[in-house]
RNA sequence: GCGCCCGUAGCUCAGCCCGGAUAGAGCAACGGACUUCUAAUCCGUAGGCCACAGGUUCGAAUCCUGUCGGGCGCGCCA
């Protein structure tokens, strides 16, 4: 079936409008080498019709003819049933206007797809993974891990829509010197709580956080712990803080809407993955000595230096981790592995695309959306935020006070490449300021009319829905299939926003401008047909961002 | 010094991938519309050397080069 009939008429018009050029040729009013890709365009002005082709400008050097001669020659030739009306424009633009009978089908389709309208084969079935948040489980997530999720949340799930086979993965990075340190923080708040004088070292986590995992720990063992010997009481500290971190982040994520298939355990990788992994670069001739150390040459594939991965002490670093890891996702056979970033990690994208490469694989296998920094504003006025001092704003804080339906819609607002401004006011106020409360509305206005309804939704007269307010609608309404399909190839969960906006507009617009609930009753039966359909997308775009479509507000 | 992102209306940002006709939206300002399905709405007015300078093109906010300004990053840290 198609499923994205917009797509389906502007691939008919361009193949009418080649049609027309073969046509000319064949009869001796046009001479061309060939046939070249035809471009058509929604242009910006309404009287310029429904689409708009420039072939005739870019055409006429190559055709010897100036572009409006060349555009007669089109129109001349142009035969189409969808097509209402064809005309030149300014300097040899081809106007086309469109029959609405294709707006009236996309209504059947709607109604015929229902949940699935939106939903394309662009990515064909196609295995990815998309890795995101990933934070360190020494902390709970704060409001800068925020946008990174919602994003890679949203990402996963227009993707999914677009016909890619996803899968959601969170990296703990739960081995190695964070954890050390989280254990000590632990160990020392908990010596403190039995009254013991204690100084903290510079590096220490200092987060509330930590007192409350002591306190629980004091409670379950009492001064018990004293008894055993520091390493093991270190470890004790390490499991105990390591799991209740886990379960903090795993519950702020689902208060979030946020949910993953798969949580991998760096440690699963120590020490067996790592040495294989950096072995196997070996043997391809990419690791070499130096100074004690174990380097990977990344310069080979584009990075700036080389990187060590084995430290003189005999430990591995970080990279070396990713290493593995990233070999494993590659094993795993995801023909796309997406990463999302923080913008204070992007300069790692040269050495984890050499590392792919250096695997035997195209770099481009790993894809990364780096994510822009969030500001985050009371009142127009910055919050200052230090992780050192543990003054940082949390997610769940955040979340709780703006709800998150305002928290997802603002962190996905704008595109990825901008920085963020999300002011908690603005986000909290239940007012027409607010973006989300504004489709929300829509969506809720439409149950309300539902309700009032007297007569059932009928598509028996849809050609009554002509008004040009019903028009924009229908319009808007076909669009939805191209713009997941662009938002899921240019990986901006934004452009899904603005849209929902801005069928949110046509709806209000008609709904100020058309009653549906009217006397006559043919009319009022197409337009609940259309409300219903109205109703139906709004859904399907609330739910891929994974905000909620209210019945009543 | 090098790399990535950003610079568009008073403010926050779309548009840039794929060059086209008069550059859009929200907020803020101003003026209208509720005996009518939810006024959390709608309609209108005003507001722009698209950072700057070159280049490519019939045509540049969009592509290329350079400059300036802002953010982030350039560890045998994680």
């Amino acid at each position: 079936m198609q499923k994205n009939l917009q797509a389906a008429v502007e691939a008919e018009l361009i193949n009418y409008l080649a049609e027309s050029l073969k046509k000319a040729v064949y009869e001796g009013k046009l001479e061309l080498a060939e046939i070249p890709e035809i471009n058509i365009e929604i242009p910006r002005e309404k009287e310029h019709g429904d689409y708009a082709t420039n072939i005739a400008l870019v055409l006429a050097g190559k055709a010897g003819l100036n572009p409006r001669q060349l555009a007669e020659i089109i129109i001349d030739n142009f035969e189409t049933e969808i097509v209402e009306e064809i005309s030149i424009a300014g300097p040899g633009f081809i106007n086309l206007k469109l029959k609405n009978d294709w707006l009236y089908k996309n209504l059947n389709l709607i109604k015929e797809l229902g949940d699935d309208y939106g939903r394309v084969e662009a990515g064909q079935g196609k295995k990815v993974q998309v890795e995101f948040v990933s934070a360190n489980p020494t902390g709970p997530l704060h409001v800068g891990h925020s946008r990174g999720a919602v994003v890679g949340d949203v990402t996963a799930a227009i993707l999914a829509a677009a016909g890619y086979d996803v899968e959601r993965e969170y990296y703990i990075n739960d081995a190695g010197n964070q954890m050390d340190i989280l254990a000590e923080s632990t160990l020392l708040r908990y010596q403190e709580l039995l009254g013991e004088d204690i100084e903290l070292p510079e590096n220490i986590y200092a987060g509330a956080y930590v007192k409350e995992i002591a306190a629980e720990l004091k409670a379950e063992y009492g001064a018990d712990l004293k008894t055993k010997a520091e390493t093991e009481q270190l470890e004790i500290c390490r499991e105990y803080a390591y799991q209740k971190m886990l379960k903090n982040i795993e519950r702020d994520l689902a208060e979030f809407g946020i949910e993953f298939d798969n949580w991998f355990s760096e440690r699963t990788l120590h020490p067996d993955k790592i040495q294989q992994a950096i072995a196997s670069l070996r043997e391809k001739g990419y690791i070499y000595e130096q100074e004690e150390a174990l380097w990977f040459k990344s310069t080979e594939f584009g990075d700036d230096k080389d990187r060590v991965v084995i430290k003189s002490d005999g430990s591995a670093t970080y990279l070396a981790a990713d290493i593995a890891y990233h070999l494993d996702k590659l094993e795993r056979g995801f023909d796309k592995l997406i990463n999302v970033w923080g913008a204070d990690h992007h300069g790692y994208i040269p050495r984890m695309q050499a590392v792919i490469e250096a695997f035997g694989y195209d770099r481009e296998t790993l894809e990364v959306i780096v994510v822009q920094m969030v500001t985050l504003l009371r009142n127009g006025k910055k919050m200052p935020m230090s992780k050192r001092a543990g003054s940082f704003v949390t997610m769940r804080d955040v979340n709780q006070e703006v709800g998150t339906d305002a928290a997802r819609y603002y962190y996905i607002m704008r595109s990825t490449d901008s920085h963020l401004d999300f002011d908690l006011e603005l986000a909290k106020e239940q007012s027409s300021s607010n973006p989300v409360y504004y489709v929300q509305y829509a969506h809720a206005r439409i149950h309300s009319i539902l309700d009032n309804a007297d007569l059932t939704a009928s598509a028996d007269n849809l050609d009554l829905l002509v008004d040009p307010a019903e028009i924009d609608l229908l319009k808007m309404l076909a669009r939805l299939p191209e713009e997941v399909t662009l938002s899921a190839e240019s990986r901006q969960p934004h452009h899904l926003t603005t849209y929902a906006y801005d069928l949110a507009t046509a709806f209000h617009s008609f709904y100020n401008n058309c009653r549906v609930n009217t006397d006559d009753q043919n009319l009022a039966q197409a337009r609940l047909y259309l409300v219903d359909a109205a109703r139906q997308v709004l859904k399907n775009v609330l739910t891929l961002l994974g905000i909620s479509a209210p019945e009543k507000m």
